[in-house]
DNA sequence: TGGACTTTGTGAACAAGTGCACAAGTCGGT
DNA sequence: ACCGACTTGTGCACTTGTTCACAAAGTCCA
């Protein structure tokens, strides 16, 4: 009933999947799709309605009873509330075999992110043209990310280089940072950081896969094995 | 006490962390350091030591008190049960852009993980050359995958494709999948699946950013906001 | 207008994960 | 032997997340 969504506090479970629903969303919309109910958005988002239901309650009472929830306003208050109501310009630092992947993806853009910059610590990398962008110096990363008001990072630099790209970035301003180094990296308090690591999510299937046939069935839930956080919460150093 | 493991069944969110300490004691083996104390444990994966003390006793009591943990066992043991024992062949699907740069990676060696075939749909990739295999065609996928015994599989195809992908990987045998497009793939019961979304982690940053200011000292704790799982729980199909 | 049907929003039970705090071992020195 | 310093292993309280299940609210149609 709220029209307001008042003062709650987001759940951390609930933010992880709001980009999911987003994602769904896009999708309905796309085909032109009016209103969807809980139980559809589950099964476009791999979830179960219940949770779709109470997660979307964060965002306050915006569902029809009967009906379900009117696709483009839901749209609307999830990319607000996930701040994507502009696109937020990211600077790739490591231009490597990752880094190049990376600035090659055209995926970003539609997501509400634009990679605006390429740094490298490599002189021979400085200058080298990748898709739209000349790769600079590291030596520049504080004016670059200042003068294009950069807010988030993605490091993809080698493992032993990370926490001080971390540092710099954050000493220049930058507040997010996505890790694909297979590291530890701390950053102060004020600062997000996430990480992604294959080997990591390698390491976890492998595991599941050495339970083989027994895990199957495990508390009698028709859960797959290999579940939630490969990203572990950093602490401000 | 127990040398033996005993039938405790560990925590999803401690098998997360498993690789955590494992990259973590690989570093202290380099080093040469015969034991850690969970402290320093978890000061190296970016953990806290009560955490660390938990999860490494859900292997089992291998600790000595007054002392730490013997490096080189915890290792071993850790890798048992990580099944790293041997190395993992594995195959990607999609070699563009991403699917290169992976293909490229040597990181994955190091990590008990071999890639051991490039496989795409795309007729002019077919029979090029990345790194030291040759791309093989889709048509072969159950073949390549049968021949080599090969049971991990990366899905680096665009999102429209993964699904029907997924379906030709477990035909052939494939039990775990660690699937790179932004898209829900849903695998029978009996297969493990995770995946991992730029958008999506870029997104959950995005959300604390839009936050900035306020999140901190949320809770009291010093805890860094962009957190848990970027991975959803897949169910089966 | 009314009644059958659909779907939301949420309280409450349950399950999982985290962190504290401390007893119980271990060690080295005396 | 004993002591003091140190570190594990874990019971317990607490927090967070998930799921159920149902009343309330809305639609649709006759
Ligand atoms: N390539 C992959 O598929 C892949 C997969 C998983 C993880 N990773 C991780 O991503 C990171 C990058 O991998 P990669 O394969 O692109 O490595 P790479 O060696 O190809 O590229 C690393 C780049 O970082 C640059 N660099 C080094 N130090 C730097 C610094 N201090 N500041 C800025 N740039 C610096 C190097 O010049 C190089 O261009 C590594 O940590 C790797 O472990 C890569
Ligand atoms: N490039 C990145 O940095 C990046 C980042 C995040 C996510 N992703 C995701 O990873 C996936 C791959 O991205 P990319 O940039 O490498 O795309 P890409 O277009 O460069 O490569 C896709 C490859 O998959 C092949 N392919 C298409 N259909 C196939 C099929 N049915 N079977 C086997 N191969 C098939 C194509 O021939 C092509 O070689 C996409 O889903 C993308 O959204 C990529």
């Amino acid at each position: 009933m709220a029209d307001r969504p008042a003062g709650r506090r987001i759940p951390e479970a609930t933010v992880t999947r709001l980009p999911l629903y987003y994602r769904a969303l896009l999708e309905c919309a796309d085909r032109g799709t009016e209103t969807v109910s809980s139980e559809r958005l589950a099964e476009l988002a791999g979830m179960n309605a219940a949770k779709v239901r109470k997660d979307l309650s964060y965002l306050g009472s915006y569902g029809t009873r009967g009906v379900g929830y009117e696709v483009e306003f839901l749209l609307g208050r999830i990319s607000g509330e996930l701040g994507l109501t502009q696109d937020w310009p990211v600077v790739i630092v490591g231009v490597g075999n990752l880094g190049q992947a990376l600035a090659n993806y055209h995926g970003f853009g539609a997501r509400g992110f634009r990679v605006e910059a390429l740094v490298d610590a490599d002189p021979a990398k400085v200058g080298e043209q990748v898709g739209e962008l000349a790769v600079e110096s590291l030596d520049d990363l504080a004016e670059v990310v200042a003068e294009r008001g950069i807010r988030i990072a993605i490091i993809a630099t080698p493992a032993p280089a990370a926490q001080e790209v971390a540092g710099l970035l954050v000493a220049a301003g930058v507040a997010s940072i996505l890790n694909f180094a297979p590291t530890v990296v701390s950053v102060p308090d004020g600062v997000s950081l996430r990480k992604v690591d294959l080997a990591t999510e390698l390491q976890i299937l492998s595991f599941y896969q050495a339970e083989q046939g027994n895990w199957s069935g495990r508390k009698g839930s028709k859960r797959a094995p290999g579940s939630s956080s490969p990203v572990i919460p950093e602490v401000a150093s």
